[in-house]
DNA sequence: AGGTGATGTGAATCCCGGTTCACTTCTTGG
DNA sequence: CCAAGAAGTGAACCGGGATTCACATCACCT
């Protein structure tokens, strides 16, 4: 808190003039920058264009945002938080399923996809995204990355894919 | 500490002839059991089967083991830790996505997957696994799962095995 | 101008639980 | 049987950092 009052300069008790604890002000930052973020996949997730093509919009927007600023996305996605702002990270991850549960159940609809539980296949995707970034975000991460970026990208667009889409048989 | 000293029936200074610091302590335990789930699904892994039906019996195995014992579940995969615990669990991570690359190549190279990055996709299929089950293990889940034992689990393999199989085409 | 409430200040407080340590008790090898 | 070290004890200590609060300042009204 002493270093947050500095950085805005101001003193320490200043803040709890605004905010009751530590936790409810990293808690309601945490909210506004998830809330940037959860809007602007919210935008790729939508237009006129098939299931398909939204869905990679979608995971292409989140790579590319985590990867422009990793810092900021291994905060939102990993970092260890205190409880409070931990549970606003499970609302965001939820509110991402969300947006993914819908475009899931277009595709299910224009039968780009097979029928499944969209909640289960748009909690999946979450997860297959966020952790497949946690390790190239990794403030300390040791070793250069083994795929170059666009690579990379589009090998997880294609995880995403292929999870919700039917399979071809083997 | 003063808990675990009394459940263990010694004095809070015993732990310190043993372990030289609570994060140690927690660190060690996390590696144990841990350990025992990794060694699980290892040898689900193993086998002279297809890489499908490996892959399918690893999920099998993550999914079961999980829910029957959802609070060590949540506890290994997402309940906040400190630091060192973290670290311990991005280890035990990293062990499953090893596990799961051996068996996405051995499965590409009897072409019953595409190519693809088995690392990569390993580490996916870790977060698929993780995220669709952080839900219904979170200790205070509130609502009743919206699917049956049984479907879930065959749900969430379905995705697993999607995910690195070829897709039709649409 | 003068009063009143909102806002700012930052040194001091307070709390909490991990850690210490002087002392006791057990174990073991000669 | 007796050192001498290992292991156990638990009340007290201690550090760090979030939070408080008595006081100063400001903004806005009549």
């Amino acid at each position: 808190m002493q270093i947050v009052a500095a950085d805005a300069g101001v003193a320490t008790g200043t803040i709890y003039r605004h905010f009751p604890s530590k936790a409810e002000l990293f808690a309601t930052v945490f909210q506004r920058v998830a809330g940037q973020e959860v809007d602007a996949v919210a935008a790729a997730a939508g237009g006129p264009d098939s299931a398909v093509i939204r869905l990679q919009r979608v995971a292409e927007t989140f790579i590319q945002r985590a990867l422009a600023a990793p810092r900021l996305a291994y905060a939102l996605l990993a970092e260890p938080v205190d409880p409070l702002v931990e549970a606003e990270r499970l609302v965001f991850r939820r509110t991402y399923a969300a947006i993914l549960a819908d475009l899931v159940d277009d595709g299910i609809r224009q039968a780009a996809f097979p029928p499944q539980s969209s909640d289960l296949s748009a909690t999946a995707l979450v997860g297959l995204l966020a952790e497949t970034l946690v390790g190239p975000l990794s403030p300390q991460a040791t070793d250069p990355p083994a795929l170059p970026v666009n690579e990379f990208t589009q090998e997880i667009v294609a995880l995403c894919l292929r999870a919700v889409s039917a399979r071809s048989h083997p």
